[in-house]
DNA sequence: CGGAGCCTTGAGAGCTGTCAATCCGGGTGG
DNA sequence: CCACCCGGATTGACAGCTCTCAAGGCTCCG
C-alpha cells in the first residue's frame, strides 16, 4: 500500500532534479509570485515563510484557496495547466524554491516509483478540497469553526498558541468578528478550551 | 505538453486492466455505492446515470462535494486512502464500472504515460475543487449563482434546459428558494437571459 | 507612558433560511 | 376534453444569523 508522501520522499524525488532546473527566490510580505493567468512556471516549495493562493472578486473581496507553509507545495496543478488559476501572494517574508516544470515532466515520465507518490499527494490534495468544501459550506458559524479547527487538529486535537484569529477566519470564509463569536459559543458549550497558555483545546 | 485527459484516453488506460479486474454494477435511485469509512475497492466509472458524493453533517443537513455523471470517474481520491471520505449515493439508476484498486496501482507503478495522464486527471480534479471553494465562498447568493453558472457552462455559455433547480442549489450550499431569488435578480441586471426553449443563457 | 495591532463586544442593517401559499406543467383517470 | 393531482418553481412574510461599522480592551514593544 502507497502511504501518504513523507517530507523525506519529497526530497528524494526532488533531489532527481538538476540544480540548474531549480531556483531559490525571496519574496518580502506582500510580493506576488505569480499572478492568475501566467504561463506557470513550474512547482513551489516553501522552504520558509507562508504563501497564500488567494482570488479576488470582481467586487473586490479576497478568498484564501490555500496557505502554504513551509515545506508544503504549491501550484501542484499548474504542472498541467497553460495558465495559473490564483494570484500567489506572499504572506510573510519567504524563501522558496521553484522546480522547473519541464524538468519535472521528465522526471514523472520516466519514473514510475515516484508517479505513484505524486499521485498520492494529489489525492491527498483533493481530500483536502474536499473538506474545505464541505466546511465552507457549512452555514452555522460556530459548526463552520468546529469543523476547521477539527480539521485543523485532526490528529493532535489541540491548536498551537499563536494562531491568528483573522487568517482562520480567512479560510473559512468568515470576518474575524463572527469567528470570534463563534468560538466563544463553542466556549460555552465546552467544546473547544481555551487554554492558559493560549492553545485551543477540542473534547 | 501533457493536455488534460480525453475520454478515449481514459479508454487506452482502462483497456489494460483485465476484465476479471473490473466489474459492473447497476443501481437504483438512491442506492448506496458506498459509504463513508468503507474500504475503498476501486475507482467507479459512471456509464449511464448519475452519482452523488455527499456527506451529512450531524445536523442532519446533506451537501453535495461532487456530481459525476455519465463519463466521469469518482473516488479517484480513494486509491491512495485506506477508507471512503463521502458516501455516494444514485441519484438515478445508473450502470458503473469499478476497476480494482490493486490492478490500477500495479498498472500506474509499470506504465509512465499513463502516470502522467492521470496526473493530468488529478490536477484538473483539484482545480474545479478550489474553483468549488471560491463559489462557495461567496457570500452573495447572486454572486454564487453567477460564478458556478460561468463554471458550468465556461465553454458553451449556455445551460441546457432540463436543469433542476434543487440540484443546482444543493451544490452550492444554497436553498432551492435563495437560488431562485438571486436567479431573478440575475435575470433583473440582464446577465442571464430566460431563453424560451428553457435554457439559460449567460451574458 | 503611549502607540500599534489584534481581539472582543455592541448595535443596527441586510441577507438568507424557514415555512407557507400560490403558480405552473405534465401525467392520469374519468 | 376536462378535472384532478403531483412535483417542482416561484413568491411572500418573518425570524435568525452574519456583516458592517464603531467602540472599548488587551498585549506587546518601543
Amino acid at each position: 500500500m502507497i502511504s501518504i508522501m513523507t517530507e523525506s520522499e519529497f526530497d528524494a524525488l526532488f533531489s532527481q532534479i538538476k540544480p540548474v532546473e531549480r531556483v531559490q527566490i525571496r519574496v518580502e510580505t506582500g510580493d506576488c509570485v505569480f499572478r492568475r493567468g501566467d504561463s506557470p512556471e513550474g512547482i513551489y516549495r516553501v522552504e520558509s515563510g507562508e504563501v497564500l493562493l488567494v482570488r479576488h472578486s470582481h467586487s473586490g473581496q479576497m478568498l484564501t484557496l490555500h496557505r502554504a507553509q513551509a515545506g508544503q507545495l504549491f501550484a501542484e496543478a499548474s504542472l498541467f495547466s497553460e495558465s495559473c488559476h490564483c494570484d500567489a501572494v506572499a504572506e510573510r517574508d519567504s524563501t522558496l524554491t521553484r522546480f522547473n516544470k519541464g524538468a519535472l515532466l521528465e522526471l514523472l515520465a520516466s519514473s514510475n516509483a515516484d508517479a505513484l507518490r505524486w499521485m498520492s499527494y494529489f489525492a491527498r490534495e483533493i481530500q483536502n478540497l474536499r473538506k474545505q468544501v464541505e466546511i465552507v459550506s457549512t452555514r452555522s458559524a460556530s459548526e463552520r469553526v468546529w469543523l476547521h479547527l477539527q480539521h485543523l487538529g485532526n490528529t493532535q486535537h489541540e491548536i498551537e498558541p499563536g494562531f491568528v484569529i483573522r487568517k482562520l477566519a480567512d479560510e473559512i470564509a468568515l470576518t474575524p468578528e463572527a469567528y470570534s463569536r463563534a468560538l466563544k459559543t463553542l466556549v460555552d458549550q465546552r467544546r473547544v478550551i481555551r487554554q492558559s497558555n493560549g492553545s485551543l483545546k477540542l473534547s
